[in-house]
RNA sequence: GGAGGGAUGGCCGAGCGGUUUAAGGCGGCGGUCUUGAAAACCGUUGACCGAAAGGUCCGGGGGUUCGAAUCCCUCUCCCUCCGCCA
């Protein structure tokens, strides 16, 4: 959410920012709707002040003149009860307005229409040149015998998928891997609700607008969530964190839930694109000094390379295109990791500035020295996600004779295994 | 699932129809004292809207009343005990 004080002074900065994400919303409708809202405030407002001023001196007075008094009060009660649902309906269509208003894109996010108009940043690694055929992700699982799609499909139908054998482990290496690195960061780790209410769905921006791509639990009115970053970031929901403990760094394990509606047909093979999946987030909250989201941006994304450098992935990092960000988003990074079945580079991390986006929405504040509350900054950026990142690895650390060589960052959490060898 | 108790400022907690402009404590900030620190003492300190005047806010909504943190209804959430259970 954004302040409204800032959109009134900045209509066409914020109209632009709707125009690059390619978003549609009717931005003179809600200045029109704050107009309204602001004259009836201020008429309600005047009446309340008078019938407080009035009320305050029925107490002293006696007989004739009290019941005078008594009577203007009651009058004045009759323009309120007019007045009053006009207000509550015009506020409420304010907010469900405000709710869709998106984030501008920093100047630096490049314009554009798709991730072809992503701008590459920096590359780690070449692509890996094969001097055989080299097998596709899922090909070298069923042979590896760590996976089996069919028997997912038939309890739980499809973009599911079962894990087994070194494909668990090597999961579990990954994500065990990926929070020593976080914590000797300072990172804080996490194991957050999956499970969510609404405010929290709202508040991190990902509702209005998301809702379609949520499962929902309508008996317990519970969300499942598509990501740790919404309990994570939620987690301050409503607090007033001291400037001295700022930044907040997190990083949460959590499976992650997507219904992936309007995808249908497309990704459907493999571990690309799933209902279910499992994560490590990092999350920065911190003061709402751009400068200071940067460096933690930059903090952030580094973090994340570290550990692909350190599995030696071959990835670039890319600034997204304005279409390719989120409402909330000022900046987005993606890394992009080299994917030999689909001779592309592919998202695998998505790194996200929102400024106060989200904790305008949460009511997450912080208390400067001089005591002025102010709102924060969240970031959030991926630090592993499974089975995707399974991909590169299983098809670029794949052999001629079809096993897979363990990567060796991963090999003190998977028993000392060093190869995956096929099986039958 | 059964029974009960709660929701008040950054935190704890009093207040139960009209000096509440929300007591008191803790924490924060400033100061006195001290070589420095601690302790002690003194002062100060709620949030939101608004350019300001002013207004709003005691979980949300509705009601009673001239007037509600305070009374009534309702919803949400939290807690305790019992039952069931990983």
């Amino acid at each position: 959410m954004l302040d409204i004080a800032f959109i009134r002074n900045n209509p066409d900065l914020v109209k632009e920012g709707i125009r690059k994400k390619r978003m549609r919303m009717d931005l003179d409708e809600l200045l029109a709707v704050d107009e309204q809202v602001r004259g009836l405030r201020r008429d309600v407002e005047q009446i309340r002040a008078d019938r407080n001023r009035l009320s305050k001196e029925i107490p002293k007075l006696k007989g004739a003149e009290k019941d005078e008094a008594v009577a203007q009060v009651k009058g004045l009660k009759d323009g309120l009860t007019s007045k009053e649902p006009q207000l509550r309906e015009a506020e409420e269509r304010f907010e469900q307005l405000m709710l869709l208003v998106p984030n501008p894109p920093a100047p630096e996010a490049p314009e554009g229409d798709s991730d072809d108009d992503n701008v590459e940043v920096r590359t780690f690694l070449e692509p890996r040149q094969f001097d055989f055929q080299p097998k596709d992700h899922l090909e070298l699982a069923e042979s590896l015998d760590i996976l089996d799609i069919p028997r997912a499909v038939k309890i739980s139908g499809a973009r599911m998928y079962c894990l087994k054998n070194e494909g668990v482990m090597l999961e579990f290496a990954l994500f065990r891997f990926t929070l020593d690195h976080l914590i000797s960061k300072g990172f804080q780790p996490m194991i957050v609700p999956q499970l969510v209410r609404r405010e929290a769905m709202i508040g991190t921006g990902f509702f209005p607008l998301g809702e379609e791509d949520t499962f929902f639990i309508e008996k317990d009115n519970l969300y499942l969530i598509g990501t740790s970053e919404v309990p994570l970031v939620a987690y301050h929901m409503d607090e007033i964190l001291n400037e001295k403990e700022l930044p907040k760094h997190y990083c949460g394990y959590s499976s992650c839930f997507r219904r992936e509606a309007g995808s249908y047909g497309r990704d459907t093979k493999g571990f690309y694109r799933l209902h279910q999946f499992n994560k490590v987030e990092q999350i920065s909250i911190c003061v709402n000094d751009p400068e200071v989201s940067r460096q933690e941006h930059n903090l952030l994304l580094s973090n994340a390379e570290e550990i692909m450098q350190a599995l030696k992935l071959p990835h670039r990092v890319a600034l997204a295109c304005s279409a390719e960000m989120g409402q909330g988003q000022v900046l987005k990074h993606e890394i992009e990791t080299w994917m030999p079945s689909r001779g592309k580079y592919s998202e695998t991390h998505s790194c996200s500035t929102l400024h106060e986006f989200q904790a305008r929405r949460l009511m997450i504040r912080w208390r400067s020295k001089a005591g002025q509350t102010r709102f924060c900054h969240t970031l959030n950026n991926t630090a592993a996600a499974s089975p995707r990142i399974l991909i590169p690895i299983l098809e670029n650390f794949q052999n001629a004779d079809g096993s897979v060589t363990v990567p060796e960052a991963l090999r003190p959490y998977m028993r000392g295994i060093e190869r995956i060898e096929p099986k039958q």
